[in-house]
DNA sequence: GTCTATAACGTGATAGAC
DNA sequence: GTCTATCACGTTATAGAC
C-alpha cells in the first residue's frame, strides 16, 4: 500500500526518479537553497548518480525549470488559442484549468515568479510567451469588444492581471490564510472550488465596471 | 551630487550602514542566495564587520526579515483600524497606499511570501497578522454589509485575497509584463497609477455582484 | 571599530572499486 | 549503473594586529 505513495517507489528510471525529486524540491526551495543532498534523499538514490545523469545541479535545474515553465505557458496557449470556444468560455476554461493545476501544484507559482525576477527576459522570449498571449485568439476577441464598446478601452493587462491575480494569488498566500483565517487546507481547497465559479462572475463585472475619467492613453 | 544618490554615502552609523545593505540585498535575492560578501559590498563595509555587529548571516536576515513583516503589516492595521474612515474609503486608501509603497519597493512582495511559506506558522502570530484583520474596524464594517445584505455572505477571505491580488500580482509579474507587453519600467509605474483609481471601481462591482447559486458554507 | 589573514565548515563534484 | 570515499572550492565566521 505506501509503495503507491509516490513515484519514487514505484518502478521508474533513475534518470526519471532524480528528475521528479530535483522537480519536488526545486519548486518548493528555490535553486540555491536546495542542496543535491536533498535530491538525492527525495529521489532515494545515491549522490553520485546525480552528477553522473545530469553532470551538474545547474544543468538539472535548467531541465527542470524549462520544463515547468513551457508546461505552464503551453496550457495557457491551449485555452488562449482555441478558436471553437468563446471569450467568455475561455474565461471559465482558465479558471477552472488553473484552479486544478494550482491546488495539484502549490508550489509553481512562487517558483515560476522568482525565476522571471532572476532569468534574463530572453527567457520569456524562449517560451514565446509573447506570442502566445498577443497572438492569441483570446486576445483578438478581448479587443473586438473593445472597438464594439462592450468593454472599456484600458490596456489589456489590466484584465489579465486581475484574472490571473484572483486566479493565482491565493496560492501564493495560503499560508497567511491558514494563519490569520484559521483555515484548514481542506477548508482552503473548498474555497478554490468556490471560486472556479467565482471568478468569471467576478471578471464580468469588472470588465463591464464603468471606469473614472482618467487617463486612459496606455 | 552622487553623495546623494544612497544613503551608504551619507553618515550613517556602520551598523546602520550594513543592515540597509543586507535589506537591499535580502529582498532581492532571498537568503540562501546571498552572500555576506554581497553585503559587505553594497554597504562599502568590511566582511569581518558584518560578524562583528550582528554575529552571523542568520541573525542579521531575522532582524531584517522581522522588520520588513512588521511594517508591511502595521501599514496595513493603520488603515484597517482607522474608524473616522468608511468601508468604501479604506479601499480607497489601501490601494493608493500600497501602490506607493510596491512602486517604492518591489521585491518586497516575493521575499514575504517566500518567507511565509518556509517560516513556520509561529511567524504569523508573532506578527500579531489575526488581530490586525479579524478584529479591525474594516473587518467590522465589512460584516455589517454581509449582514445588511448589501454584499453576498461568501467568505471574507474572497474578497480581501481579490483586493490583495489586484493591488500585489502585478508587481510579482511585472518581469512578464516588459516581456509580453513591451511595457518599459516607466509605463508599468503609469499603469499602478492608473490602477489606484480603477481598483476601488472594480472591487466595488465585484463586492455587488450577483454570485450564481453555489454551495456557500465555510 | 576596523582591517588582513586564516580557520572551520558545508556543498558540488569526481575517482575508483564493484 | 551504482556505490563509498574523498577532493576541491566557496563561503561563513573568527583570530589577532592596528
Amino acid at each position: 500500500m505506501d509503495a503507491e505513495n509516490n513515484n519514487q517507489a514505484v518502478d521508474l528510471s533513475t534518470e526519471t526518479k532524480i528528475k521528479n525529486a530535483a522537480r519536488v524540491v526545486f519548486h518548493k526551495k528555490g535553486f540555491a537553497a536546495t542542496r543535491t543532498r536533498d535530491i538525492a534523499e527525495e529521489a532515494n538514490i545515491n549522490l553520485a548518480l546525480l552528477n553522473y545523469y545530469f553532470r551538474s545541479k545547474e544543468k538539472l535545474f535548467d531541465i527542470v525549470m524549462l520544463e515547468t515553465m513551457q508546461g505552464f505557458f503551453r496550457s495557457i496557449a491551449d485555452v488562449f488559442n482555441d478558436e471553437s470556444t468563446s471569450f467568455e468560455g475561455k474565461i471559465d476554461v482558465l479558471v477552472s484549468t488553473y484552479i486544478d493545476l494550482l491546488i495539484a501544484n502549490p508550489d509553481i507559482p512562487l517558483f515560476i515568479f522568482h525565476e522571471l525576477r532572476t532569468q534574463s527576459g530572453e527567457l520569456i522570449e524562449k517560451l514565446g510567451a509573447k506570442q502566445i498571449i498577443m497572438k492569441s485568439s483570446f486576445f483578438k476577441q478581448f479587443q473586438q469588444r473593445i472597438k464594439d464598446g462592450i468593454i472599456p478601452p484600458l490596456h489589456p493587462m489590466h484584465f489579465i492581471m486581475n484574472l490571473m491575480g484572483m486566479i493565482v494569488f491565493p496560492f501564493v498566500v495560503s499560508p497567511l490564510l491558514r494563519g490569520i483565517g484559521d483555515v484548514t487546507h481542506e477548508q482552503f481547497n473548498a474555497l478554490m472550488q468556490q471560486r472556479k465559479a467565482l471568478i468569471p462572475v467576478w471578471m464580468k463585472a469588472i470588465l463591464h465596471a464603468e471606469i473614472p475619467n482618467i487617463d486612459i492613453k496606455s
